[in-house]
DNA sequence: CTCTTTACAGACCTATCGGTCTTTTATTAT
DNA sequence: ATAATAAAAGACCGATAGGTCTGTAAAGAG
């Protein structure tokens, strides 16, 4: 690995840390420079404006949650089983995140949405590869004979990914995991009911 | 009403929108003066600082969720009922969002929870005064026998705010209301099924 | 109607913003 | 080891940030 390529992912690493706790509009370059130890030379030798470091900052974010959710995905192989795994996945979130501040996805969804396209386009398009990946285990658990018939995947998908996100955000504010554990108690019992 | 009150509404509702919008950290003074169509002088005639439009700016947002959500609890009469009015309320959410930019708690809780501690604590009692209606309202249903004695109000509230919270989120995200519906509805079995 | 008070305009200030460019230092291939 | 190359420093730039202050115009009280 060369110089450059250590340079430049030290960067990405720190700006995703920055950019998912204080925000694309809230963190600057003066932060970037900081937290990196780099002086502006060193930040725009890799990157043309900031809003190319955003890009790479949320990729970077995006692969490190995805990369958790496929693996524990990956080693179970009911769709019951898969979706337990998935949601004690999260249970995690708050002790030891991929990523200090959150979930990436909703936090750039959030802040995106009205004001930033680009990044905007990205958080759906991680967003989707997710809700994809649910329904995706629904829709085989459903073939496979181990979920009922008569439940709607990718409504289940957008139901599930919500009360996560939004169990995510509480227990973030409240500072307290109660809401996080809490919700995925509930959904754990909805899952249960969705065998045949 | 006398002209500076008036002003100042003005600012209040303008800056409100703006900062559902783009941000606390996103939105400058300088676009409050082009919402408002006032000068600096205008502006700083009424606040000390930025940082205090955007706490007047927050609790005029939430006065608006929450008078709508207090009003609609109070119409109804059985804990079933209540619950599920508050569902269907927040199917308004996207054509009739009674501010621009999705919910102001959840927008305000997102940013400011690692970088603006007064916003933070603000977004944290609006929070907390939802969570402890929905409940109420449940712990009231059981005492009157309305509802199954073996739940746990603090739960299911924690369980029902995250969900619909989550489910706002997905759906500014897709710009589509789909996912609030789907996950609306699930919650309104959920509910039908906490029934006694 | 007049006078006092209040609201607002707009010039001004300093700090910081994102970004550029030249110089110096470090890395890498030969 | 040296020459060619790439990486980083840091001075510099114009624009914009939040905020102040004084002058002017409008509003409200008598």
């Amino acid at each position: 690995m060369k110089k450059a390529e250590i340079t430049k992912s030290l960067i990405i690493r720190r700006a995703a840390e920055l950019f998912n706790q204080k925000g694309y509009a809230g963190s600057s370059i003066a932060d970037i420079m900081q937290a990196t130890g780099l002086k502006k030379g060193g930040i725009y030798n890799h990157f043309k404006n900031k809003d190319e470091i955003a890009l790479a900052a949320f990729d970077y974010a995006v692969s490190l949650v995805q990369k958790r959710t496929w693996h524990v995905v990956r080693t179970e192989k009911t769709a019951i089983s898969r979706l337990q795994t998935l949601l004690n996945n999260h249970l995690d979130y708050l002790d030891n995140p991929p990523l200090p501040g959150g979930c990436p996805i909703m936090n750039t969804a959030i802040e995106s949405d009205d004001a930033y396209p680009l990044l905007r386009d990205r958080a759906l398009v991680a967003m989707q590869s997710w809700h994809n990946l649910v329904a995706r285990i629904i829709s085989i658990g459903i073939k496979k004979g181990e979920l009922s018939t008569n439940i709607d995947p990718e409504a289940v998908a957008s139901f599930l990914i919500s009360t996560i996100e939004g169990s995510i955000m509480l227990s973030k504010l409240y500072q307290d995991d109660i809401h996080l554990k809490r919700a995925i108690a509930i959904l754990e019992n909805y899952v249960l009911s969705l065998g045949s």
